[in-house]
DNA sequence: AGCTCTTCCTGAAAGC
DNA sequence: TGCTTTCAGGAAGAGC
């Protein structure tokens, strides 16, 4: 599933074949992932791709000026892939895999192709101010956070840290793979509470993080089910998993038995022994003696 | 504020 | 073996 070091590595890749090339025509299979189809078939035809870059999670194309005059056409193209979205580029004449339903031709014989088995994905053309909208509600880019914007960030939040990673109001970037990995690398329980975690807790998973999402984008980001790059390549970090999906084998740290629980609604992969759980209130606390405040 | 549940979708894996 | 059920999850919205 794309995550920050997946979408990193697409954009990278699109960025050695895209940018300078026009887009000839657009075809169009099933569109129920894209905000307006018909314009965007319509306005993208004669427009030149000039950069790509990513926030976050979403994959953004920014389009040169309107040639043909249409001073009003939004300029930025924005891609988010989802769970199983993979963005392409391949010769025209190669056969596309199934669930393809976006093929833009290029002006170089090659195509840029989205495929979606299950249609998370969202595609949409949007003018500056949406872009600025976007960046406006989301939060700050995971690779990029200093240490006391993290920790402002977590400052006095009542939610678990694990929903909080996941939060893309919060982070930028981070899904369920790389903040389980993230945890187990900063010795911290998915469901600590991010208001109690100590200065030094939230310092050592921000450069837990940092160092883990570091890693993937080496490796070419984890393929674990659909991922490939932008040539159709699978990434290499799956092999570097210490948690995600080792339920029931030992810890690479200390040999006790990967545990997988729900946490804020996702399953969350951790190690009982190096990340020990929150005291919870119900272990903690007294019976109740003495009489009961009537209300 | 933050949790749980639901929705979107398909294919793989588990269950019978 | 072959069918049915469950599960995975990014994000948004509802309801509590």
């Amino acid at each position: 599933m794309p995550e920050l070091p997946e979408v990193e590595t697409v954009v990278r890749g699109l960025r050695t074949a895209l940018p300078g090339r026009s887009i000839v025509a657009v075809r169009l299979g099933k569109t129920d992932f894209i905000d307006d189809p018909v314009v965007l078939g319509e306005s993208l035809p004669g427009r030149r791709i000039a950069g790509i870059e990513r926030i976050g999670k979403y994959i953004h194309l920014q389009l040169a000026p309107d040639g043909a005059g249409r001073a009003d056409s939004p300029s930025h193209l924005i891609v988010h892939l989802g769970m199983t979205g993979r963005l392409v580029v391949r010769a025209a004449h190669e056969p596309a895999p199934p669930h393809t339903h976006v093929f833009f031709q290029l002006d170089d014989g090659r195509e840029l192709r989205y495929t979606d088995i299950r249609r998370f994905g969202r595609m949409f053309l949007a003018a500056d101010a949406m872009v600025a909208d976007l960046r406006g509600r989301l939060g700050v880019d995971a690779l990029d956070i200093s240490a006391e914007e993290f920790r402002r960030r977590l400052a006095g939040r009542r939610a678990r840290i694990k929903a909080l990673l996941l939060d893309q109001h919060v982070l930028l970037g981070v899904g369920n793979i790389y903040a389980d990995e993230s945890l187990w690398r900063a010795r911290l329980h998915p469901a600590r509470l991010a208001a109690k975690l100590s200065k030094q807790e939230i310092d050592r998973l921000r450069h837990a993080l940092q160092r883990v999402l570091g890693e993937a984008i080496r490796l070419r980001g984890s393929s674990i089910s659909d991922f490939v790059d932008s040539d159709g390549q699978p990434g290499g970090y799956q092999r570097w998993h210490r948690v995600y999906g080792r339920k029931g084998k030992p810890c690479c740290r200390c040999r006790a038995m990967v545990q997988r629980i729900i946490v804020a609604g996702r399953s969350s992969h951790f190690c009982p022994r190096c990340q020990p759980a929150p005291r919870t209130r119900h272990a903690a606390s007294k019976p109740r003696r003495g009489k009961l405040k009537r209300r």
